[in-house]
DNA sequence: TATTGTTATACTCTATAACTATA
DNA sequence: TATAGTTATAGAGTATAACAATA
């Protein structure tokens, strides 16, 4: 502090650039923070070449063996049309199986194959230290909790 | 409680679909609080027909007039690329100036014009309102101002 | 008639490279 | 050399319409 130099003082002092009246918008804040952490899950998940969406797929099926595309796009909030070319893939990188299910021949049943179970176990592991990394940032467990439960209310409310 | 029906026992009871294991995770929901807050301003501004990225950048030439085009674009963390066919449009529309700075003449300031200036007002009031509403689904101005708080811990840490 | 998966298509957003004019 | 604006282009993500197979 004590060898602080004075600011030129020649030059018209550019005045800084005004942000607040953005980054003081919650839903402008919201996205900045979404962009941040997906970028930091991206970098995390690189070696595995998964997406957040392509993660999510396969997490969903592994907690629900079985599953429907659609049951699945819409926990995700993909248009089955969309969902399509994403399953399509997971199953070319021989992670995911569509089988033919009994009851219901228009749809088809999603399962982890083998060498997708033993993927998710890894998959599962890097979760978790992300997660971690989040709650790190945000300053322990309580804030996530606080978090979660502040997101919910932005998403719960219809109107 | 006392009218609870026994499950139907017939057909294997289908459980339920578990969304858990991505509805916990604090980038996945982060992001469904995103795009339903982003969709709530898309249909409040849909008379205007400015999406967030054009509103903020209104926004941010009205607070800073003269400015140029990189920096609003990097406020907005837009490419400088992309940002020309936004600023084009509200142009084009007659929102705003691109006029010839005396000091260097590789850029261009940017100003509202009278008509910018006159949509701002309405805009500023639309956006209030907008904000007022984001506060009432999350609680109250203490709910607010804990999630700008948690949402800034996730922008500013770097790694 | 309605639903599931699929294809095709279009539109937005984003990322990169290269050009020009200026600094 | 570097920067501001621009163009072109390619990749994601998303939305809609239409079709076949099945319910």
């Amino acid at each position: 502090m004590s060898e602080t130099k004075a600011p030129p003082k020649a030059k018209a002092v550019r005045q800084r650039f005004r942000n607040e009246v953005v980054t003081e918008i919650v839903g402008y804040r919201l996205r900045r923070a979404q962009v941040q952490v997906f970028q930091e899950f991206n970098a995390r998940f690189a070696d595995y070449q998964l997406r957040p969406a392509e993660y999510s797929a396969l997490a969903l099926i592994a907690a629900n063996p079985g599953s429907k595309q659609i049951e699945v796009a819409n926990a995700l909030g993909i248009k089955r049309a969309n969902f399509v070319a994403l399953i399509n893939m997971l199953e070319t990188r021989g992670l995911i199986d569509r089988r033919q299910p009994a009851n219901d021949r228009r749809s088809h049943a999603l399962f982890l194959t083998a060498e997708g179970e033993s993927l998710m176990e890894k998959l599962d592991v890097a979760q978790a230290e992300f997660e971690a990394e989040c709650v790190r940032k945000l300053g322990g467990p309580a804030a996530r909790e606080q978090l979660m439960e502040l997101l919910d209310r932005l998403i719960d409310s219809g109107g």
